[in-house]
RNA sequence: GCCGCGGUAGUAUAGCCCGGCCAAGUAUGCGGGCCUUUCAAGCCCGUGACCCGGGUUCAAAUCCCGGCCGCGGCACCA
């Protein structure tokens, strides 16, 4: 990572700063993994900021606090601090005072309409509001707090350049008033009336909490510039920012409005279906935190936007779990195949769990003479192209017959070495005997595929959450397993990438 | 429309501030080969980019100007 503006060892404090009106997706895991990873570069400290201070428009979920704690504990970010804004209230009163003390900011009684046009008329500094005496702006204030005006009816504006040439930047709002009668803060109730804008109360937090550097989505930029005028009002000094462009993860559903669409339409999967790049959506999925960690780091801190292939988290994602996945066979659309003419009567193969064999290993008895197992209808062609075929870490057969409901072989031989002489493709198979049925959830865009199938009786010991890598299938993480007592019954897991 | 910020291979990123070592590095993808009891991993080879046009300079991806394109903001959202 490039190094900070100015950050000094020990001296560095950041900040996440999320608005619980919802779970953090890809896009905010970049201010949050960035934001931890400097503090630990410079052994500083790191707070993390819940902003929730629009009851009306972005409603705060209330479980949203503690699932975005969860989702940054799993990503491995540590904070140090933890502050909510919805508590600070008086805090950000009481600096308003101070403003209003030193002429810095007004009440502004009057219409948006009106201001409107002393502010797009160059007329600003004869808006009579702002010309208004602190004496009387504080006596307004104190009316605002006591509920004397409804919601629309008076704002605080904070001061600035009135011919800024970005009108937007002019005398911006840094309260306003929000009947929360109607619309109750799920922490605070109905408690205050008067709420700070995102720019005020961040502006004053990021000082009083000592934040030396900032690190925010470019969208923040103008207002970077409205802060500043705030803190030149009280003569603080502004933190380092440094803005970043957007994230994009191709072909998952990103924006809030459209996860807020599908959850309602009810897609069954909740806040962590596998289609979505939340957190939690990624974390299903068996991506670990390490590769969006790696990711994050790899994308930086540029001011363009970036728009991320799966195909490339996926990469990072396969080099991390590829060495601890347990290899487990499985087959899907599971055909039947019968092996005849077997030499000998019984026999265990003892299968690693891992090329490496780091992982141990599994044993599995076959008999014979005849014998009866499972092949993934995806390979029937395979059968049909070559007479020889080897089954993974057992015996060669030769194909005799392909029949609609089951295919019949007879044995060849038993070496692999024998299987490369005649080319054999190797493949997968299931011994039916306490196999486990298994439901493969692969998602893909908008839809979420399901593909039927039965593992090897191995599967019966894999554990929630258990990464694993399906042979010639891909990687998958196990969602869930369905048991009776102590028999497993089924097993759901996602499907991750190749 | 008005403010602001950017534009390096399919994707992401290094280099740009401090011009030459960049006929542009890395990862991933893609093509080919090797290896391998997986369509995984590993190894080798190849593929492919400085938005366009001017200018400054002995020399420009790097500096300047113009254009084009993209993104963000213009909220009593964050």
């Amino acid at each position: 990572m490039p190094p900070l503006p100015e950050a000094v060892e020990g001296r560095v404090v950041t900040r996440f700063a999320p608005n619980p009106d919802f779970v953090i997706h890809l896009g905010n895991a970049r201010p949050a993994i960035l934001s931890y990873e400097y503090k630990v570069m410079y052994k500083g400290k790191m707070i993390l900021r819940f902003e929730d201070t629009d009851p009306r428009t972005k409603t705060p979920l209330p479980e949203a606090y503690e699932l975005i704690r969860q989702d940054l504990k799993w990503l491995g970010v540590e904070w140090d601090e933890e502050y909510i804004q919805s508590l600070r209230l008086e805090i950000y009163y009481n600096i308003v005072r101070e403003l209003l003390a030193k002429g810095a900011a007004y009440i502004d009684d009057k219409s948006p309409e009106e201001f409107r046009r002393y502010r797009n008329e160059g007329m600003l500094d004869n808006y009579p509001p702002r010309r208004r005496s602190p004496e009387d702006n504080l006596e307004l204030w104190d009316k605002m707090l006591e509920g004397h005006f409804g919601e629309g009816e008076a704002v605080l504006r904070i001061k600035t350049d009135p011919n800024h040439p970005d009108p937007s930047i002019r005398d911006w709002v840094a309260f306003r008033i929000i009947d929360t009668s109607l619309h109750p803060h799920p922490i605070t109730g109905d408690k205050y009336i008067v709420w700070p804008t995102y720019n005020f109360a961040a502006a004053v937090d990021d000082h009083l909490m000592g934040v030396t550097h900032i690190l925010r989505a470019k969208e923040h930029m103008q207002n970077t510039i409205k802060q500043k005028y705030l803190y030149s009002h009280m003569g603080w000094e502004y933190p380092h920012v440094i803005h970043f462009g957007r994230l994009k993860l191709e072909g998952f559903i990103m924006s809030k409005s459209a996860l807020k669409k599908l959850l309602e339409e009810g897609t069954g999967q909740g806040l962590s279906d596998p289609r979505f790049a939340t957190i939690a959506g990624l974390r299903r999925r068996g991506i670990v935190p390490e590769a969006i960690r790696q990711l994050m780091i790899e994308v930086g801190v540029k001011h363009t936007d970036a728009s991320i292939s799966y195909v490339n988290l996926a990469a990072i994602n396969r080099s991390i779990i590829d060495p601890k996945a347990k290899r487990i066979m499985a087959v899907f659309e599971p055909v039947k195949l019968v092996v005849k003419n077997i030499p000998w009567g019984s026999r265990t193969v003892e299968i690693p769990y891992h090329p490496s064999g780091s992982l141990g290993s599994r044993r599995i008895m076959l008999s014979g003479p005849s014998l009866e197992l499972l092949v993934s209808r995806s390979d029937v062609e395979l059968m049909l192209r070559n007479s020889v075929i080897r089954l993974m870490e057992a015996f060669n057969i030769t194909i005799k017959e392909v029949k609609h409901d089951a295919i019949i072989a007879y044995y060849h031989s038993e070496s692999l070495e024998e299987a490369r002489k005649y080319g054999a493709p190797i493949i997968q198979w299931v011994k039916p005997e306490n196999s486990v049925k298994v439901e493969l959830v692969v998602p893909e865009g908008l839809d979420l595929q399901r593909i039927y199938g039965v593992a090897e009786e191995a599967a019966r010991h894999l554990k929630i959450d258990e990464l694993v890598q399906f042979v010639r299938v891909g990687f998958a993480r196990i969602d869930s397993v369905q048991a009776e007592g102590d028999n497993v019954k089924k097993i759901t897991a996602v499907y991750a990438h190749d």
